[in-house]
RNA sequence: GGAGAGGUGGCUGAGCGGUUGAAAGCGCCUGCCUCGAAAGCAGGUGACGGGGUUCCCUCGUUCGUGGGUUCAAAUCCCACCCUCUCCGCCA
C-alpha cells in the first residue's frame, strides 16, 4: 500500500512510478478524487457529531439535577439521524478508498531499470563457469525417474498434473536440502527458525499483498475462508501484523520452512515436464524486517545469504536484476538468483530477493517505536533461501555422472548418510 | 462437536447506560536526589483519522469484529471470531 499522502503529494510521481510497472494512471486519479469526497464527508460528520457529544453532555447534566431534558433529546434525534446518513456514505467511500489503495502496485525504487517485462532483465553477476561434461548430461526427470527417486505417474493419480512422489533417497535428499538449508540460516547467518501454519486467513493474504489482487492464483477453502500459503513470505510476515516493535529490536530475521501451494493459473504449456513448476513445493524463506535507512543493505545481505547456500553446494549459478516492468505487484527491487541447469542448457530461478520498503508495512500495519518515541513503519525484505525442489533438480543435474547416478554434494553428506545416489 | 467462563491501553486489571479515553498497579519517559546507579519523591505517558496560525492547537473515532437499541453504549440486545476450563472425538 502506498502511502495516501504520497498521492496526494505527488500524484505524478506515483503514476510514473507505476507506468513503470505497466500500470495505467486512472486509479491515483480516482484516489484523489474518492479522497476529496471521503474528506468533505468526515468534516460535515465530524461537526455533527461534535454538537452531539456537547447536547448529550448538557442532557446527562439536566438528568443529574433531575430536571426536564425533553427538548435537548428530541432536538438531538433528527441530528443523530443525519449522522448515521453520513456515516453510511463515509463508510461507502471508504471502503472504495481502500480497496484502490490495495489495487495500487508498489513502486520501483529509483535505480531499477526501466523495462518491459522479463526479457529486458539483466544479469549483473555471474558465478562459476557452465561445466563441461564428458556425456550428454540429462535433464532431471530423466535422472529422477531412472534413479526411481521421482514418480511423475504416482503424483498424477494420487492428485494430478504437476504433482509429483518423492522416493527413497529423493525423499532424503529433500529432506536434507530442508534441514540444512534452515541449519545454515539459523546457525551462520543468525536467523530464527520459524515453523509457521500453512493454512492462512485472509487478511494475512492482504497484508503481504496477494489479496484482492492475485486470487487466482491461490488455493481456497471454500468451507472456513483459509488460503493455502504460496511462500511462507504470508505466514511468517503476518507474524508481526498490527504489532508496533522497539527499534533496538531490529533487525527482525525470520527463516521458515513451508510447503507451498500454487495454481499456476496463468503458466499452462510452461514448464511442463520436470519439477520446475509444481502446485506443491517446498521452499525455505527468509523474511527480515528493518529499519528503513537499513533496507537496500540488508537487501544485499539476504541476497547473498540466498546465494551463500549456492555456493555452499557449488552450483554455477548467476544474478539477475528485475528490470520495473518485472518487479511484481509489491517489491521495490528484486533480485533473482538463477541456477544453472546443465540437462536443460538454461538457467532456471531458484530464488527471488526483494525489498519491499514499507509497501507490505502499511497493509499489515507493521511499526517500530523509535529511539525518541515515534512509530514509524517497518521495511519488509523476503527471499527464498533457496527453493527446495529446484535445488534438488539442480543437483541432479549439476552432479549426475555418466553411469547414471549423482553425487551427493558435499555439505550434504552429514545429511543423507551416503555418497551417491545410485 | 457439546457445556461453561472470558476478550478493556505496552502488560496486569477495575468499570457494566450519561464529566470514563477509561481507576489502580506494573512498565516506560522527564525532573529532583546521587560521583553514578538503585530506592524515594514530583510530573508525564495509547493508536488512528480530519481541520488549522503545523516542534503546537482543535475536532472526531477507537474498550475482540460486525450489526442493532438509545438523545447518549466499554456498559443493553443479536451474530461472528478468538482464548481458557470441562466433556466427547482424535494424529
Amino acid at each position: 500500500m502506498l502511502s495516501l499522502e504520497l498521492i496526494r503529494q505527488h500524484p505524478d510521481l506515483v503514476k510514473a512510478g507505476i507506468a513503470a510497472k505497466n500500470e495505467g494512471p486512472e486509479m491515483v486519479d480516482e484516489i484523489l478524487e474518492v479522497d476529496r469526497e471521503r474528506r468533505d464527508l468526515l468534516q460535515k460528520v465530524d461537526e455533527l457529531k461534535h454538537l452531539r457529544n456537547e447536547a448529550s453532555e448538557q442532557i446527562a447534566t439536566l438528568k443529574r439535577s433531575s430536571l426536564d431534558a425533553s427538548a435537548a433529546i428530541a432536538e438531538m434525534k433528527d441530528v443523530g439521524s443525519h449522522i448515521a446518513e453520513l456515516d453510511d456514505r463515509v463508510k461507502v467511500v471508504d471502503a472504495r478508498l481502500r480497496t484502490l489503495l490495495l489495487c495500487i502496485p508498489n513502486l520501483p525504487q529509483a535505480s531499477v531499470p526501466v523495462g518491459k517485462s522479463d526479457k529486458e532483465n539483466t544479469i549483473v553477476l555471474t558465478w562459476h563457469e557452465k561445466p563441461t561434461f564428458t556425456f550428454v548430461p540429462r535433464p532431471h526427470w530423466e535422472i529422477g525417474e531412472s534413479l526411481g527417486i521421482i514418480d511423475f505417474a504416482a503424483g498424477a493419480k494420487i492428485s494430478g498434473s504437476r504433482f509429483y512422489v518423492l522416493k527413497g533417497l529423493g525423499a532424503r535428499l529433500e529432506r536434507s536440502l530442508i534441514s540444512w538449508m534452515i541449519d545454515v540460516h539459523v546457525q551462520q547467518e543468525g536467523y530464527t527458525e520459524i515453523l509457521p501454519p500453512y493454512l492462512v486467513n485472509r487478511e494475512s493474504m492482504t497484508g503481504t499483498g496477494q489479496l484482492p489482487k492475485f486470487a487466482d492464483d491461490l488455493y481456497h477453502t471454500d468451507t472456513d475462508d483459509l488460503f493455502l500459503d504460496p511462500t511462507a513470505e504470508v505466514p511468517v510476515t503476518n507474524l508481526l501484523r498490527d504489532e508496533i516493535v522497539r527499534e533496538e529490536d531490529l533487525p527482525i530475521k525470520y527463516v521458515a520452512y513451508t510447503a507451498c501451494f500454487r495454481k499456476e493459473a496463468g503458466a499452462a504449456g510452461k514448464d511442463t515436464r520436470g519439477i520446475i513448476r509444481v502446485h506443491q513445493f517446498n521452499k525455505v524463506e527468509m523474511v527480515k524486517f528493518v529499519k528503513p535507512e537499513d533496507s537496500y543493505h540488508e537487501l544485499d545481505l539476504l541476497i547473498e545469504n540466498a546465494e551463500g547456500i549456492l555456493k555452499k553446494l557449488d552450483l554455477p549459478y548467476h544474478r539477475s536484476e528485475m528490470c520495473t516492468g518485472d518487479l511484481g505487484f509489491a517489491a521495490a527491487m528484486k533480485f533473482d538468483p538463477e541456477v544453472w541447469m546443465p540437462g536443460q542448457d538454461r538457467y532456471v530461478e531458484i530464488s527471488s530477493c526483494s525489498n519491499f520498503e514499507d509497501f507490505q508495512a502499511r497493509r499489515a500495519n507493521i511499526r517500530y517505536r523509535t529511539r525518541d518515541g515515534k512509530i514509524a513503519f517497518v521495511h519488509t525484505l523476503n527471499g527464498s533461501g533457496l527453493a527446495v525442489g529446484r535445488t534438488m533438480a539442480a543437483i541432479l543435474e549439476n552432479y549426475q555422472q555418466e553411469d547414471g547416478s549423482v553425487r551427493v554434494p558435499d555439505a550434504l553428506l552429514p545429511y543423507m548418510g551416503t555418497d551417491v545416489i545410485r
